[in-house]
DNA sequence: GCATGATCATGC
DNA sequence: GCATGATCATGC
């Protein structure tokens, strides 16, 4: 039987509409799902292939549609109460270290490949097998100009560092949307052709388009309304997203709060005052941190001040999370596990000079995986002991005016250096239900609780030269 | 001064 | 209407 040929993306695109709500074990024609241990993520590309696009996955070597020079990539999402979003990058090609040396980023085998890309989407759902999950929809990528930039950017990086004799420190950090992530099964296994002939201990490495990126790309494509950006194209030309925020903050370094406050007319009892301070400075009028360099560079940014007396008041909260959810999860696929692995934090820091706030400087931080993965787990199962075992409410306390708080058994701020948990909402009555209702008040719901980072453990961060 | 519980103002 | 970024307020 000879293989159909697509002669559009429309075409393309019609044929994936025809598989879109069916179960990968119902696309899967040549069983590559079936039998014992064939869960297996990789194969969904291939069944897409061979049960939406009839073509046989043996017979092409290279690019998906050669003829239309498109990709396709299958991959699965997340819905978060934010929206979309991707748990993990999007795997492009391998990288030939000896190729990215040699070829400008517009002749490269990545830029070739992958510049047109078919994206095939499943919602991503836990404890099923993929057979069990649903291709649902799926869209065509291209890359904004000022997306290439940045790939260009990210790719000149990698390209740099191969040709300056230190591939070997090449890590996903170094770049903005285009990583290049270590690749293949096994600890130490290395690619011995490049490390031969770079004389370094070189790891297997794939392109790949970050996750934050491709949750930037979801979000745009799913928004109701425009996406803020803050950044134009001429702009990249010259500097990287990174350099440009720094560069855009930098002006207003030692302004006092009534200055900034006069120049982007903020109220004066806002809480998120500073936050809105910042937007005023990169010129954002929505939320910082919902920009679409934000989004897709990953960078988050936290306001912090400083008291006169060198120590910050407040702990450093995050969004709400669900009860029912957190007992279900395990550590490393929480939003905040999730949120403080992926993201680069930008601390705009305010000090307080005995009369007021003075923009004083901007850092940027990203979290030790000891301290997330170690300190982070031990406050996560405290967490989900205390949830499951419905022991939440541990006594009351009455206030001067009457007034009755209930006291938790929550992970609290005195028990570890590190991360703690307290409410977050709009008030008490703000709750979330819990997965088990409460021995001691019977109570099925909670107060929203969240994950904060601790104050001290703040004030080290900022305060440690780097 | 810290720990803990509660809440505010804004943007979408 | 509600999530979020962030600060307030009380008690010890």
């Amino acid at each position: 039987m000879s293989e159909p040929v697509y002669h559009s993306i429309q075409e393309l695109l019609d044929q994936l509409k025809t598989g879109c709500g069916r179960t990968f074990a119902e696309l899967d024609v040549n069983h590559r799902l079936t039998g014992v241990g064939r869960n297996d993520k990789g194969a969904l590309g291939k069944i897409v292939e061979e049960g939406v696009y009839h073509y046989s996955v043996n017979s092409r070597a290279e690019a998906d549609f050669a003829n239309l020079g498109v990709e396709l990539k299958t991959t699965g999402y997340n819905k978060t109460r934010n929206g979309l979003s991707f748990k993990e990058r999007l795997p492009l090609n391998t990288l030939n270290y000896q190729n990215v040396e040699a070829q400008e980023f517009e002749d490269s085998d990545m830029w070739h490949k992958c510049q047109q890309l078919l994206i095939a989407l499943y919602e991503y759902l836990e404890g099923k097998t993929y057979g069990e999950m649903t291709l649902d929809s799926g869209f065509f990528h291209t890359f904004s100009k000022e997306d290439i930039e940045i790939l260009k950017q990210d790719y000149e990086i990698i390209r740099n560092k191969i040709k300056s004799g230190v591939a070997d420190t090449i890590s996903e950090t170094d770049t903005t949307y285009l990583g290049a992530c270590t690749s293949g099964a096994g600890h130490g296994k290395l690619d011995a052709t490049a490390s031969r002939h770079y004389h370094l201990n070189l790891k297997p490495r794939k392109f790949a388009l970050k996750a934050v990126y491709f949750t930037g790309v979801l979000r745009r494509l799913f928004a109701k309304g425009e996406i803020e950006s803050v950044i134009d194209y001429e702009e990249l030309k010259e500097k990287s997203v990174q350099d440009i925020i720094l560069d855009r903050l930098k002006p207003y370094i030692g302004k006092t709060e009534s200055e900034l406050k006069e120049m982007f007319h903020v109220g004066d009892t806002s809480k998120s005052r500073f936050e809105r301070y910042v937007a005023g400075m990169l010129g954002a009028k929505g939320k910082v941190n919902a920009t679409e360099e934000f989004v897709k560079g990953g960078f988050e940014l936290k306001t912090i001040r400083v008291e006169a007396n060198g120590t910050i008041e407040q702990n450093m909260s995050f969004p709400y999370f669900d009860f029912r959810e957190i007992v279900e999860q395990e550590w490393e696929d929480t939003e905040f596990y999730q949120m403080l692995a992926n993201k680069k934090y930008l601390f705009a820091i305010f000090e307080n000079n005995g009369k007021e706030y003075i923009f004083k400087r901007i850092k940027l931080w990203h979290i030790p995986g000891q301290i997330l993965d170690e300190e982070g787990y031990k406050v996560f199962s405290e967490l989900k002991e205390v949830l499951l075992s419905g022991n939440i409410v541990r006594g009351f306390q009455t206030h001067k005016d009457g007034k009755v708080v209930r006291l938790n058994n929550f992970p609290k701020s005195a028990s570890n250096p590190y991360f703690h948990v307290r409410p977050h909402g709009e008030d008490g009555g703000d709750t979330n239900p819990l997965p088990v209702p409460d021995k001691l008040t019977g109570v099925t719901e909670y107060t929203k609780q969240c994950f904060w980072l601790k104050k001290t453990y703040v004030l080290d961060i900022i305060n440690k030269d780097d």
